[in-house]
DNA sequence: TCATATTCGAGAGCAGTGCTCTCTGTCGAG
DNA sequence: CTCGACAGAGAGCACTGCTCTCGAATATGA
């Protein structure tokens, strides 16, 4: 069973342990510290295939453990629990998206069609990985918190989308359309500054904000099935809906 | 651990025990009719309890039957399985959000206050009652398909929005500002016809579902912490979120 | 009214889980 | 070469969903 405190220490020895952040430690001196970081890479891509497969709700250590054929409570060496292992394949799920929608982007193309390119890479990503997409997306584990590490990487793919408007921006390119003026006590003042040297207004920085949901929760509802018997034709419904967003956000959609 | 068929077999036998459409009959005839609804009321209200202060994943049914003082196989002959319990906690919930929203909409007033006053009543269930809202619009069981009797009164949140805007519609009080038309065959057919006499082309409906999906992503974004260190006054930030969504829609919001 | 059939509760039991503890063997640094 | 840190295995605890059996209580038909 868990509670707030055990998940709050794993999550802190996880910090300690890191073995995100140093996976394979470049030069490993040691025999025993290389093969350490071979098995934490063994079990995190083991523990990956069945998060894929079954999903986190069937992944358990004991499978993890089996599959690789050691002992349960050896695994416990490596990663210190259950939660501490989601959070790693939180880690990379983050990563991963992030990654689809940078290598999305061509910064030589137009705003619209960055804007549409990343969009549709980060739903061929969500629907290629539903499973890891509900892990970051979908109902947090209960009493779980996220460890600092991240909110750093979960930032990419929405910075993503904020570059493409930033650069939009410099070139003219943004004009939103009238509407409802966010209030700026709404907005957390740190994030106006999100990109270096970059200023948006609450009410671009809202517009960002309601973009970045926009598109997560749009996956959700069609991974979920939430838009079964609704639309017909969920791939043109995206695109409709990233256009929609586009337009609200200021690019020349239409 | 759960298979397909396992789940397809209880929601069916859920189907045929039915213990939500008639949780107490009007007139139980012998008094072991009588007991078993009452068991059942108790066993669902128990639960319910379990998973407002927990969560669906802490949520257990031999807990219950410990709550409810009895072995954990006689609740086996009320519920055939947790994922029937649950399924009765989704309709639950659904039907609850369903009628937050439709007494919060009050069709005297106008459609502008009657928008609003429905998306903050949704919020305010959601808010106080989390481990519901994630239940219904979160991550969704593994291998679980909501069965039928769900999607019924899954609808009547979304219905109720519907209701304003074909109110607003039918004043002339419905102006979508103009920007990317949804092409048709994205929608569903039969979307078009979703209030009895009342139709909807392909462009609103479509606006229409982005609504309902923005109303739900927007406070589930809140609750699991999507929102931390981005927005600074959630309740500000949603009512700011509502009234862009009913301008989108075409209420005259600012 | 009485025998029969159905229903119900309890208990044991199976397979699985997360996690801890102990014991033994191995490896690495001094 | 020794000693301490580390890694793996196994047993064990408490918990889970779920099944099966076995009496007891209840309803129903004759």
């Amino acid at each position: 069973m868990h509670t707030r405190s055990d998940i709050a220490r794993a999550v802190l020895s996880f910090r300690y342990t890191d073995p995100m952040n140093a996976p394979i430690p470049a030069r490993a001196r040691t025999a025993r510290e290389r093969a350490r970081a071979e098995l934490t890479a063994e079990i995190l891509a083991a523990a990956r295939r069945q998060l894929r497969e079954d999903g986190a709700a069937l992944l358990s250590l004991r499978s993890v453990a089996r599959e690789l054929g050691m002992a349960s409570s050896a695994v416990y060496r490596y990663f210190a629990s259950r939660d501490e292992l989601l959070t790693a394949l939180i880690v990379q799920a983050y990563t991963e998206i992030g990654e689809a929608a940078e290598n999305a982007d061509r910064p030589s193309a137009s705003p619209e069609e960055r804007w549409l390119a990343v969009w549709r890479a980060v739903r061929e990503w969500s629907l290629a990985h539903r499973h890891e997409y509900a892990l970051i997306f979908g109902t947090p584990v209960p009493g779980y918190v996220a460890p600092h590490i991240t909110i750093e990487v979960a930032g990419r793919m929405p910075l993503t989308l904020a570059r493409i408007c930033a650069d939009a921006k410099r070139s003219g390119g943004l004009n939103p359309p009238s509407g409802p003026v966010c209030p700026p006590e709404a907005i957390e003042p740190a994030m106006l500054q999100l990109l270096p040297g970059e200023a948006f207004d609450p009410d671009e920085t809202a517009r960002l904000i309601l973009a970045w949901n926009r598109l997560v929760g749009i996956i959700g509802y069609e991974l979920h099935g939430h838009l079964a018997n609704v639309t017909a034709d969920d791939a043109l419904f995206f695109d409709h809906t990233a256009r929609t967003e586009g337009a609200y956000i200021g690019l020349p959609f239409n």
